[in-house]
DNA sequence: GTCTATAATTTGATAGAC
DNA sequence: GTCTATCAAATTATAGAC
């Protein structure tokens, strides 16, 4: 699902890479909607574990840098673009329960990302927020068109280097 | 195409919607390859051409602004998101032609803003073009994802203001 | 919990009449 | 150039044996 959406992947894909048959898969998701449900909350989970307590005591600098490090990591291991990304491209065709949940994931990474800027001063969390999620979001799936994980690194270097202008 | 994806558009829906049948698809596109990337193809030519000569005697603010609102104006006529965009998402299962047209629209879109920023002196414009790319994109499977145009103006904001720090 | 078997539908693609 | 008809394959999903 995370190479090419969530039509081009299969309960036939999921139970072979499993070893099991696709009804097996049935057993533990009635419809596709719900396994594309639990998946994406499953990724939000494990995404937000991976970015850090956003109220610690690291700089705003430093939580950047791991939140950019986190995706840069799916691109490096192969594993593709975001997965919420890639499902968002696709909204209109998804079942609701799978858009309802990519839709959760944005939420938590803007919310995520106002809590990281706390009281740092800056002028409009919110905006930075959003210009964060869809400059990381965009500089990955750019660079999975590109094949080139340097064009991520560029794209998304002002993250962590231009802050003080805001 | 623009809704759901490569998967999501069948040629049986586009015959629908012009008023044939699926067969009298075939005769102008062989293949779902060649339809797709026919399709990119010219979503390429109506962007760059919407986008007007880089070269003019715009200022680079006003060139940036055109490229923004071209495309905003796909979210607010409900267009969605932009094609390449889409499609750039689910790369690993788009046929060969496709991908390649997907990744000279990228090509492309840089092209036009390095040749935009032209001697404005900016220091990097290599940097700056993926990242303008990359955010606009982001921003808008963000917009789509949360159902609000009003976070892709947030999000892109910068683009026509920030440009004096770079 | 996993399997076989299968239903019902959709898909990309082709053959051939008109 | 458009159609009918059809194929072969794939899809989601279910029923029921073990």
């Amino acid at each position: 699902m995370r190479e090419g959406g969530f039509h081009a992947c299969s309960f036939r894909d999921i139970a072979s890479d499993v070893g099991i048959k696709s009804a097996s898969v049935h057993y533990y998701f009635k419809t596709k909607g719900e396994l594309g449900s639990a998946l994406v909350k499953r990724y939000e989970k494990k995404v937000l574990l991976a970015f850090g307590d956003p109220a610690d005591a690291r700089t705003l600098k430093r939580k950047l840098e791991t939140m950019r490090a986190v995706f840069r990591s799916g691109l490096t291991r192969g594993a593709g673009a975001c997965l919420c990304g890639i499902l968002a491209a696709q909204d209109a065709s998804l079942p609701d329960a799978v858009r309802a949940a990519v839709r959760h994931f944005f939420n938590a990474c803007n919310g995520w990302l106002r809590k990281a800027i706390g009281s740092s001063g800056m002028k409009n969390p919110d905006k930075f927020a959003l210009q964060a999620t869809a400059l990381l979001q965009g500089a990955l799936i750019q660079a999975v068109a590109l094949k080139r994980t340097e064009s991520f690194d560029k794209a998304t270097e002002w993250l962590t280097t231009q802050l003080a202008t805001l």
